[in-house]
RNA sequence: GGCCCGUUGGUCAAGAGGUUAAGACACCGCCCUUUCACGGCAGUAACACGAGUUCGAUUCUCGUACGGGUCACCA
């Protein structure tokens, strides 16, 4: 067989060669050492799942902590998944949580970056070329069977008990002649070009994986398709032709791909290349019924990144807990450096888990209440009122009419170095903080203090307040009431000998944050009474005590 | 089923041939405190199992079990 002839056959119209695009057309790129180049590679379906999410946060920052790059690649070589818009829906949704392309499409269509076209559906005829010299070098054959002869050949596996797939024997197409391919190309059918493997039944392969460590498996000896009956490659070969032209030094991806790898380690052999780093990362799994699996798309809402933007967790949280999922030294990293931006962590691959973690809201939670217990009251206003124009309209026009209320309101007990952690979401601060935009809200119960005594305290407390104290006259008026209500200005002395008393000076406290909020369990009092002022705390006052 | 990977408290995890087996979240208790918080201190709780190597194994080796992944003209 004259593999040339064959090739000329195959692809008459295909002038560049493999070294054209090698040499000329994608020249080498120009990095510092040490300079990582990653990829973020989705399928355009537009949906992000937040395994993708941390797939793309340590590829960004293995390259861009390193000097180097990061492009995005769309494989888009299923026609049967593409979706419209996908791609913006990616770039939106991955630039909302902080990860920015170097390379790759743009939201206005365009590209930017000198590897491209970074979109594979646009880049045949270099999958072409480089399969047509996979044809010359004799490691490359076009295969003319039918889905109905491929799972006879199944069939015919299973019943022999031999390890299944297009190989050796079984691969029918492999021996055809010049003649007979010409010939049934001439009729018209259609046919994938696969792979001649070179591989040994029984034959080993070795590679040191960066975050699995030492992997051996068997050798491919499948004849795996290269090019699709449409000329458009699979993925396997896809990456084999795009990550060495693109210069991709690190493949990080999720662990699934770890039994391709013999395959791709063919491709790079037959191909003459060199193969990039392999960094096969662990997916994030979820409990189910005391397993472990991994976070579905259909069945769990956490799967999708929309959830946590609607759910109202600002992109450094989410961002963050991943982080500590990735490193778990992080986590020591940020409670030396609280106010250090999280770009500065120095992320390092060898600390990646081995295993899948599971997905734990509870610890999301707690990193988020962290978070944003750092952000200054101005920056608190902003991400709620951003969050709410989107999810919650009416809230988002109180925020508006109310801003100086609102500022005030974020900035209680946010200061210095011993802020408060209970807002953990924005979908939540509607709730959280009604009681400052109006009177209507539920009261919780208070089952300590009766009634009767919870309207002398009121009724006391309203001749005496004033907004204008300040914070210690304000405590004093309230300490100063108890002991004519029967209530102990110490709390010590209450719990010396609580029958004495009614309640102590902290139950006071509770009665008119109860009158005043509804509830026992808010920000600082004193700076929520200056907020409300004179007229509203009496009405609010009055209003409880009708309730009693 | 073949192949690959994994298994340290409820969860995330550090660790290393000899440790009282870190730390974080959650939970519990105490302290501080006018309330709510924040904070501090303490506590409950773990090396899947069985052999082997070794003076000694959670750490190394081999099995077993369990869990996960993968075996497409999908990525």
């Amino acid at each position: 067989m004259d593999n040339n002839k064959l090739a000329q056959l195959l692809f008459p119209h295909i002038n560049v060669e493999m070294e054209e695009y090698l040499e000329k057309i994608y020249p080498k790129r120009q990095l510092p050492e040490g300079a990582y180049v990653t990829r973020f590679a989705p399928s355009p379906t537009g949906f992000i799942h937040i395994g993708g999410l941390f797939t793309a946060l340590v590829n960004e920052r293995l390259a861009h902590q390193s000097g180097g790059k990061i492009f995005l690649r769309i494989e888009d070589t299923d026609k049967k998944r593409e979706q419209e818009d996908g791609i913006n829906e990616i770039i939106t949704g991955l630039a909302a949580f902080g990860i920015n392309f170097d390379e790759g499409k743009t939201l206005d269509g365009t590209e930017k970056g000198d590897y491209g076209p970074y979109v594979q559906s646009h880049r045949a005829e270099i999958y072409q070329s480089f399969c047509k010299a996979l044809v010359k070098k004799g490691f490359a054959y076009p295969c003319f069977c039918t889905e109905e002869d491929l799972a006879e050949i199944r069939k015919v596996q299973e019943e022999q008990k031999v390890l299944p797939g297009y190989h050796t024997e079984y691969a029918k197409c492999r021996n055809l002649t010049y003649e007979e391919i010409e010939e049934n190309i001439k009729a018209g059918k259609p046919y994938v070009v696969r792979l001649k493997s070179p591989g040994k039944i029984g034959g080993r392969v070795k590679y040191k994986d960066v975050v699995k460590g030492d992997i051996e498996m068997d050798e491919n000896v499948a004849d795996i398709v290269l090019l699709k009956t449409d000329g458009i490659p699979t993925y396997h070969f896809a990456h084999a032709c795009d990550d060495t032209l693109m210069g991709t030094t690190h493949v990080v991806r999720s662990d699934e791909w770890v039994p391709s790898v013999n395959i791709h380690l063919q491709l790079f052999y037959v191909l003459g290349l060199k193969p990039p780093k392999y960094c096969h990362i662990s997916p994030i799994m979820k409990e189910d019924n005391g397993g472990k699996r991994k976070l579905s798309k259909r069945k769990d809402p956490e799967a999708a990144v929309s959830y946590f933007t609607e759910e109202g967790y600002p992109k450094e949280a989410v961002l963050e807990y991943l982080l500590t999922l990735a490193n778990s030294q992080y986590e020591d990293w940020r409670k030396q450096n609280k106010t250090a931006d999280l770009h500065d962590y120095k992320f390092a691959m060898k600390n990646m888990s081995k295993s899948g973690a599971l997905f734990d809201l509870v610890k999301l939670n707690n990193v988020s209440g962290e978070v944003i217990s750092r952000f200054p009251a101005e920056k608190l206003y902003e991400y709620v009122l951003e969050w709410a124009q989107e999810f919650d309209k009416e809230f988002a026009q109180k925020l508006i009419d109310n801003k100086e209320k609102a500022v005030t309101f974020f900035g209680v007990d946010r200061s210095g170095n011993k802020p408060r952690k209970d807002i953990t979401q924005w979908k939540g601060v509607a709730k959280y903080m009604d009681y400052i935009f109006g009177g209507e809200f539920a009261y919780e119960a208070i089952d300590n203090i009766a009634h009767e005594d919870q309207k002398a305290v009121l009724n006391k407390y309203a001749t005496v307040f004033d907004v204008n104290h300040t914070k210690d006259e304000w405590f004093g008026t309230m300490k100063s009431i108890c002991e004519e209500l029967g209530f102990s200005p110490d709390v010590k002395a209450y719990k010396a000998d609580p029958s004495a008393f009614k309640g102590h000076v902290g139950d006071i406290s509770t009665i008119v944050r109860v009158a005043l909020t509804g509830r026992k369990n808010t920000p600082d009092l004193y700076s929520i009474m200056a907020i409300l002022g004179t007229d509203e705390i009496k009405a609010r006052i009055n209003k409880y005590i009708e309730t009693l």
